[in-house]
DNA sequence: CCGTATTGGATAGCAACACTATCCCGTGAT
DNA sequence: ATCACGGGATAGTGTTGCTATCCAATACGG
């Protein structure tokens, strides 16, 4: 498969998988003469995953590379490819939130996991992305002590335990992999789409119709 | 308060609140003088809100505008604002899927929504978001039938009603509106740093330590 | 009053990001 | 022989969210 039949398949424009090739998102293709590369199928693939990581999942460029070469990185086990893949996955998106409000928050969410017992894992990306959040509401004055976000932890619980057993259906190491990375990010739209949903179901069913109209 | 001590109270820089009220995204100040405007509390509050919405949540300029402007449109009843508020929230992030597969998508959704009993609301932004991510899903070949969505969905429901029993906490109808954007925006981080941490918790307790190691 | 300092308004510039368009040269197929 | 195409390099584009610079009008301290 040439470039062009590569894009054809993809539906993504040589100009944009050349660039993909530049930054490192897909391997090169393997040269068959001076000029001409061959691609297979696992380009495709690999394309698609890059593709729903930045179009859906909204992630840089340059994260997206750190994460699949994490995926496809033989040097290292299996269980810290994964850690690096997910754990790489979002920007760390700076907010600029009063520093001492972002302590309480930090104690706040300390407290939660305890009550939670989950002591295992020591940090994550996720839990910076909880603390930034619980900071800002925080600031705003809204609600969401530890006992607040009980139920969304018990959920996220749940999710997660469900995640995981999605993820090792799976056979092979590398697609458990890309698994568990397209399922981080791609449920990620769901759950929320989900929860808008609800939002607009509940909202109707308590307030009427005028809730669900668009400007 | 002058411009200056607005930039002082919130930590936005006087360049980036004049980009504001000339974007429209605050009101302007009382004109006191031919030069010169008075700034009050309300503005402090509505400029925390702006920043949550842009800096958290992600929400483009322009969309914030429409968002903040339906709050405070008098003229229309108070669900109608809800309606609008919420709804002009996300940006309909376009990613290109196959229009075929995202028929098919489509149907899922509905089905799942039959499922459920979801009969009240009839579209959402969140539905859109939803049966993009999951074309996106399909089109990557994961497991998103809506067997595997229902899991979500019940959770996503319960959310739902627990976020409008915290807004209906709030007294009068501006701020019931305010915590309503607020809560749907900045509740999204909390929820995914929480799927997050419970991810890294789960996989830690099946894999072992190497994975919460950071690149 | 006078001189300096601000204020608010307008305009233009900047940095990051994700592409995208152009050029060029070497092949490869005919 | 030739001529389109593949692939590499380079530079340009459009968008977004600010930021920096100017400017005239007015406050305000003395």
């Amino acid at each position: 498969m040439r470039l062009a039949e590569l894009s054809g398949r993809s539906g993504v424009p040589t100009a944009t998988i050349k660039y993909y090739l530049r930054e490192g998102l897909l391997p090169p293709g393997e040269r068959v003469t001076a000029t001409q590369a061959e691609y297979g199928e696992e380009h495709v693939r690999r394309l698609g995953l890059v593709r729903a990581l930045i179009q859906v999942g909204r992630v840089p460029v340059a994260t997206a590379k750190e994460v699949l070469h994490a995926i496809e990185d033989a040097s290292l086990p299996h269980d810290a490819r994964l850690g690096i893949a997910v754990e790489s996955l979002p920007p760390p998106r700076g907010s600029a939130v009063d520093p001492e409000v972002l302590e309480a928050a930090g104690g706040r969410v300390a407290e939660l996991r305890n009550a939670l017992g989950w002591d295992h894992a020591t940090t994550s990306v996720g839990q910076e992305m909880l603390v930034t959040a619980v900071a800002t509401l925080m600031q705003l004055g809204y609600p969401c002590s530890a006992e607040h976000l009980m139920p969304y932890a018990r959920l996220a619980g749940e999710l997660a335990a469900h995640d995981m057993d999605l993820v090792e259906g799976f056979e092979t190491p590398t697609t458990q992999l890309e698994a568990a990375v397209a399922l981080t990010v791609l449920y990620e739209p769901v759950l929320l789409g989900l929860r808008r949903m609800a939002h607009a179901e509940e909202a109707t069913r308590r307030y009427g119709k005028g809730v669900g109209t668009r400007s």
